[in-house]
DNA sequence: CCCGATTCCTTAGCGGTGCTAAGGTGTCAG
DNA sequence: CTGACACCTTAGCACCGCTAAGGAATCGGG
């Protein structure tokens, strides 16, 4: 398989690799010796450079992450636009790939790098007349929530089940025909289970909430 | 180990098992074998009661659930309130069980009696105001928000550092030691990383956005 | 130029996993 | 008494993450 000399192999590699196969097969599918297959090689080979298959996971959650291009609020933005930006890119950035949620909930260590730029973004928060702890709770209830939606988005489109039609008369027949059936009336409210109205109805209100958490702390320092 | 006669096991009893025998070893520990083993029986007994693994860890989701004590609100009760105690209420369901979030998050299908109490709670709801639509929507997020935060929590409290300070010590030569740090201020801030704070703060934001978008949508019918 | 050290991959295999097939044993209806 | 059924057992398959040991290639120092 393998044409000619070199290392042939890298960290960086698995991960991009692994993440590449993991749209293909899912995280269940994904495996070391698929993986090793997927890159002309055994199995074992992996393992000189990656200590164990969690440590891979790290990787490719925090390519995940990564790829979200996250990082300070651009100039001239005020940090309601940023927060939500940065929440869609996020959103956007874990579901660009498959089981993307998953893995990046299933993370147990990060980059340096990663945390860094994190810190960055808090830095930046202080600057708008955030306390520290504001910041960091806000940004925490921001990626909880967002970790969650998507987790729930690729949870059902992962399901047999076709999400619009058929998960709606599954659930007529289950409510009794006489009960009151808000979901169903919800379900036809809404498009599908989810998506773009329910997502970006919890951030705002995260957002705009964090505004009145802002203004009863202490208006210090406004911008 | 069985002591008599009789069926000796059951769906239910299985369930109860399971949640218990996580407490114990995690779901990592949690094999079939071990739990057949924990039932004074061979592992393939099981299947007579489940049709797969991954029916169990439904079951126990939906356990974890119910357990939470969720339902309409009560009299006299706003629907801030109730939402804020059906949170709480939730979270600690959670978080009573070892890895209980995952638990819930991996779930694929939950009990027909689980969804109904769902759609009450949505119908209740809607004689606040709300439309089924925007009812949907905000328990959506609300639960989305709730199982991203506990999974982070759980997932940090099951590293080995101890939470407090060494994890505080490793940010401090992570970060060089001439950068603001404003994470490290955070943290300090905080009592440890996420907690009873940062949760509030989500949940209160999430709440009074919602109060906001309610208003915003149409104020028929008042309560 | 040779030779040991180092890097990187191979073959073989261990203990474990979820799950199935086939067979036994008890209970109970006819 | 007997057949049917419910419930559990023994045996084992295919796969998993990971380790041990060794071989081939490369490279720096004498």
């Amino acid at each position: 398989m393998r044409t000619s000399k070199g290392p042939g192999l890298s960290r960086h590699l698995l991960i991009e690799t692994a993440l590449r196969l993991l749209d293909e097969v899912g995280l269940e599918g994904l495996t070391v010796r698929r993986l090793a297959a997927e890159l002309g090689v055994q199995s074992p080979a992996l393992y000189w450079h990656i200590r164990t298959k969690q440590e891979l996971l790290d990787g490719m959650a925090d390519q995940i992450i990564q790829d979200a291009g996250m990082g300070p609020p651009r100039e001239g933005e005020t940090w309601q636009g940023w927060l939500a930006r940065r929440a869609c890119a996020y959103r956007g950035s874990l579901r660009a790939h498959r089981d993307g949620a998953r893995i990046v909930a299933s993370a147990t260590r990060l980059e340096p790098a990663t945390i860094r730029l994190f810190d960055q973004e808090l830095a930046a928060m202080t600057e708008h007349g955030f306390t520290p702890g504001l910041a960091l709770r806000t940004i925490t209830a921001l990626t909880q929530y967002v970790n969650g939606f998507v987790l729930q988005e690729q949870a059902e489109c992962a399901e047999p089940a076709g999400p619009p039609q058929e998960r709606l008369a599954g659930l007529e027949e289950l409510l009794g025909d006489d009960a009151p059936g808000t979901l169903i009336a919800a379900y036809r409210e809404e498009g599908g289970t989810l998506g773009e109205h329910a997502f970006e109805h919890g951030l705002r209100a995260l957002i705009d909430g964090t505004a009145a958490a802002l203004a009863r702390q202490g208006p210090t320092r406004p911008t």
